[in-house]
DNA sequence: ACCACTATGTTGTATGAAACAACAATCTCG
DNA sequence: CGAGATTGTTGTTTCATACAACATAGTGGT
């Protein structure tokens, strides 16, 4: 509702240059720029220069090569950082990322905190970050802080309305983190925080699939949909939650209050059990007995599919995404899974109809990292300073007025 | 990717104020606009008088009353107006709808187009369509034309990829409909149009649900989500589409080419024949024999409700959007599955569980205008107008250049 | 070695959109 | 009938981008 002044017009360009030399995967000189904005080369060095001032952006080495003067690459700065924590149900983790994507230092506590304290949990956590957050140096800044956590966030006002594995509710998580130095916290469903580090594993750049449903396999199942490269957020934020869609009315009980959700038949603990392995085993021991023809555990490979195809077939449909990346437990077993749950999806798919190439599946590169969200986390605070960049550009006259 | 310049800062703010005097319910002055906008009453006054010249908005006599010099109210004008068509299985309707919401003409065709011919009835739309549109008179201009059907529409290509139930396949209708003086046709799904004509009766105006899911109920059963006000896409354009959604893999098999859809159960065709009743019954015969406590149209509307409650389950968890709208035939018999229906989706909605009030189901305010696609198609072809005004102002040099 | 050529980046001026400040217009109220 | 209030208009200022000219720094041919 607010009308457009030239601060915003300016904050908007600003951005829009940042985006570009951030996003590109090659360097760029401000004629690159100029060209790929239609804005002048003049405006782009006035731009360039105060995203050079406000530690966004640093010049490289002139390299020659072509005809005519040899341009100045610019490319992006790791002198702002985020930092991303990640809060789940065996580990504690933070991770501190530079503004070019560079991972700078990280820190793993292990534990269990299913049904934990917050109030114990939190302040560790933040301990925990605060002692990363100090790789940063003198040199850099801070910008801000991403929480991951295995549960609803209410968007915008802090909150964790539930996170049922932790057993945490209605909790506040900001303050608790006890640890100011770490700047605002901005909180984030983990599916969601891991879903944004797959569509953009480096701040600023559309760099992998920008439309696909994300599925995090942990204890329970958290799911996100991501369309042009942007978290569908739906109306209270939990679009996309796949875990607690309804596979079989008559299904057993979830501690979510329904019936049958998918995350009692392809959830860790639930192919753990179905195949008679203890919770402690790992889902490397789950794949394993898959391979060896392990009855039981084959049985319960199958019903996770199938659970999984019934509820996917639904997303795929209603949220007209046909692409499926899955991460967590379930992206270790991609290679057991992916074929036939794509073949499935496939046929079912409205898409696949008319649009030639059915849905894929396919697994979160990097399932070594076990915290996708830590990194999507920081990733999702770093694209606000290139939303608004004005904000850490030294000006004469503030122009951030929101 | 393209940079803003001065010209995008006066479109925007153009947009902006275009936006806010059609979308208020009462009449605004220039300084009312200004205080709403932060703009300042100079900078509106320059704005609103080029809104003035383009048709867009007219001055009212001034209303005294109040302390200080009266102002002069500016109200939405309908000079310009856009021309809705819409093509259903049982009739055409052309309608003319003004940028203030006004109905200017209106005409019907009635006919059997199941399996029909596009060569054949695209013309008659035309021929409706100028016939219509005439009624705008030389004073008024037509900025365009919008076209719902009751199918899959490829976004922005102009291409129809199929109509099951009129047996339409890759249809180009903008030449088809062979009248020129009809403007720029856009297409749009029939249920898409519908849900745009839900959340804007009025081009501009944001009244009534902004975000909801909108079930359209024909021969078949068409779908729509809407979110904040916007209409949800997805990659392909068919996001929402809610009867094709598999309610039962074990059941009928349906000419989309999958088994057991939501329309199988719940599309009025498959409500007459389980009821007994001959395809020309019409949909208050049915409801009058469910309420006489007919046994097959009992049983019917029951499997009907429970074919909806499973679909909706998924639509209202994935989608995170907790109101359904029913339209077409599903509308009319609101009052028989909408309480039954909204109770039976409030418990098994993530939603419930934190926000209080559960999921409302409601009927489309209006079930008696047979083609409300046609209002939407017409209205988001205003819209178009109230985003890009520029292109409407006679300025001094042309400031539309995309 | 020299000069034409080419592309980059900078500088100064012009355009134009909104902000700001002052003022004219037109009502109500005492 | 004048004080006060609110609206709308009219210059003037500010500032971001466009435009044009130029300095810069290379390549390549002679």
């Amino acid at each position: 509702m607010a009308g457009a002044t030239q601060a915003t017009l300016r904050e908007h360009n600003l951005s829009l240059v940042a985006r570009i030399i951030l996003g590109a995967t090659t360097s760029m000189s401000r004629a690159d720029v100029a060209a790929a904005t239609a804005l002048t080369r003049s405006t782009v060095s006035r731009l360039v220069d105060d995203l050079l001032a406000g530690g966004l952006v640093r010049e490289v080495a002139k390299v020659g090569g072509g005809l005519g003067r040899p341009a100045t690459p610019v490319v992006a700065d790791d002198r702002l950082c985020a930092l991303g924590l990640q809060v789940n149900a065996t580990f504690l983790l933070a991770r501190l990322v530079a503004l070019d994507g560079s991972v700078l230092a990280e820190e793993t506590v292990d534990g269990d905190f299913v049904a934990s304290d917050p109030a114990v949990v939190l302040p560790r956590m933040g301990a925990c970050g605060v002692r990363v957050a100090a790789a940063a140096g003198p040199d850099r800044t801070l910008v801000g802080t991403g929480l991951a956590l295995p549960g609803i966030v209410r968007p915008g006002s802090g909150t964790l309305l539930r996170a049922p594995n932790l057993g945490w509710s209605a909790v506040e998580p900001g303050p608790l983190l006890a640890a100011p130095a770490l700047g605002p916290v901005l909180l984030g469903n983990e599916a969601d925080c891991a879903a944004v580090a797959v569509a953009h594993p480096v701040p600023g750049r559309r760099e992998g699939p920008q439309d696909f449903i994300y599925l995090s396999g942990e204890i329970g199942i958290g799911g996100a949909a991501v369309l042009d490269g942007r978290l569908m957020r739906g109306q209270h934020g939990w679009a996309g939650e796949i875990g607690h869609v309804c596979v079989d009315p008559a299904g057993p009980a979830c501690p979510c209050g329904s019936h049958g959700c998918l995350e009692r038949y392809a959830g860790l603990r639930a192919l753990q059990s179905a195949a008679g392995l203890p919770v402690t085993a790992g889902i490397d021991r789950f794949a394993a007995a898959c391979r060896e023809g392990d009855e039981a555990a084959t049985r319960a490979l199958a019903t996770a599919v199938s659970a999984l195809e019934t509820a996917l077939v639904s997303a795929v449909n209603l949220l007209d995404i046909p692409a499926v990346i899955l991460g967590g437990h379930l992206g270790r077993l991609a290679g057991l899974i992916a074929p036939d749950l794509a073949e499935r999806l496939g046929t079912r798919a409205l898409a696949g109809r008319f649009d030639g190439p059915t849905v894929t599946v396919g697994a979160h590169t990097g399932t070594e990292d076990r915290a996708p969200g830590a990194t999507g986390a920081a990733i999702t605070v770093l694209e606000g300073v290139i939303e608004r960049p004005a904000a850490w550009v030294p000006t004469t006259t503030s122009r951030l007025r929101r």
